[in-house]
DNA sequence: CGTAACATTGAGGTCGGTCAACCCGCGTGG
DNA sequence: CCACGCGGGTTGACCGACCTCAATGTTACG
């Protein structure tokens, strides 16, 4: 018998740390923008693949690295003392974390999916940030966007039912994936989004099954969600 | 009989907009620090002082000012459709806020006291900042740290019990509040911390009375707090 | 002193957590 | 081919923490 049975059932199961690669970056050619945020991340940073379920980022690391999504998924967590699991936030293809990360204590980082990820120094970001202020303006856009959506996420997260909470992530999700029409792919399992909401897998199933029966949305796969009836979720989102 | 019967007795009374004043800003000398972000902001603000409970910022502003708090706290707020007031944060002297806030869509924002606070243009700062950049970023680094204490709320918020997050938020206060020691003024009303923490006013109380029954805290007047038992309110917040 | 806003206390209902069983798809191996 | 285990997901029964509604206490301030 494992861990598994002396902890709670939604408790995180540590993954086995696998190898990973970080491959000299292709794109770091002479034809780069520099003076554009993302031009200047090419330019300071390596490209890194990791597998499915891997840890990109330990809960005590410096925290002076930033990472910006290129493919596949990834998720901010900390283990809390009893062992539940709290995501911070999913980060997809586009997206830049590491931002919040101090030194001391910080939030561990994993991949949902495979994953390549663009790293750099902070340090080496700032020093050619401090030559293009349109990158540096760039920079601070970035971090000030990221603040509204975690100022959002506090919103979702304070006095909202299960409904609520659950409506909220999927508008959130559809609005951030690459927006195909109404068609939704989620890369996360259900425990993730349990995690991420601050609800229980059990109570994210029965929503969702709840959302299905009422005609707001079709659960056409586990991991695929048809919005069927717009203003009706409009209307259980608050 | 007024509005107050028709809606949830834990929801947001406006309250009327008294008028203020916006003074010429006396620290605007010759002599101001231009290099570090405080002097720009001294260089750039006016100072407007607020009587307790009045709008600093409507819900749909423009959001293009930034308001650092001389003295009083702020808080931000969202009023939901069924009524509900949510609270997105307390800003207490020395706080900045309105990095988050982005054209469109907004929080509003609203003194809890008598407050006197710094306003300037986000433009204004901006045009001086890009000359210094150690200003530049000492901005970043502000809204990286707003950052990170957006996601501990996430943190407190999801997935805590009531206890839990009335500690936390003692705590939080406690830390940010010029510490004294162990003993807490809170400038916030019952409502104002049940809106932050997504509880009800009834729930605050309940969970202040049970923590001061068991010998963790003091509660001396309605907003003074002595904590009692340090070790015994670690253990209790995760 | 009187009033209104704020806060506490009590009784009862409800939503979501807990625990447990079950389902389903998938890979493995006999 | 089926048996089996395994992980992720769903479903059901029960229970407790927190919300709701209502009454009562207390503080602040004219």
């Amino acid at each position: 018998m494992l861990i598994h049975s002396t902890r709670p059932k939604h408790a995180f199961q540590p993954t086995a740390l696998r190898k990973f690669s970080i491959v000299p970056n292709e794109t770091t050619d002479a034809d780069v923008e520099i003076d554009s945020l993302d031009g200047l991340m090419h330019l300071v940073g390596a490209v890194a693949s990791y597998p499915s379920r891997t840890e990109i980022v330990h809960e005590d690391e410096a925290g002076d690295r930033l990472y910006k999504v290129v493919s596949g998924t990834v998720c901010t967590y900390k283990i809390l003392s009893d062992g539940r699991r709290q995501i911070g936030s999913f980060y997809l293809p586009g997206d830049v974390f590491g931002l919040e990360f101090l030194e001391g204590h910080n939030l561990a980082a994993e991949t949902i999916t495979n994953v390549k990820v663009l790293v750099m120094k902070k340090s080496a970001l700032a020093a050619l940030v401090k030559k293009s202020s349109a990158a540096a303006s760039e920079l601070f856009q970035l971090t000030a966007r990221e603040l509204t959506r975690a100022q959002n996420r506090v919103l979702l997260l304070s006095s909202k039912s299960a409904q609520e909470r659950v409506v909220g992530f999927l508008f959130e999700m559809s609005k951030r994936s690459s927006g195909t029409g109404n068609r939704l792919e989620l890369p996360m399992s259900r425990q993730d989004i349990a995690d991420y909401l601050g609800l229980t897998i059990e109570t994210v199933s029965r929503t969702l099954w709840a959302l299905e029966h009422s005609g707001a949305i079709e659960i056409s796969s586990r991991r695929r969600i048809t919005f069927r009836d717009l203003s009706r979720l409009m209307r259980l989102q608050q």
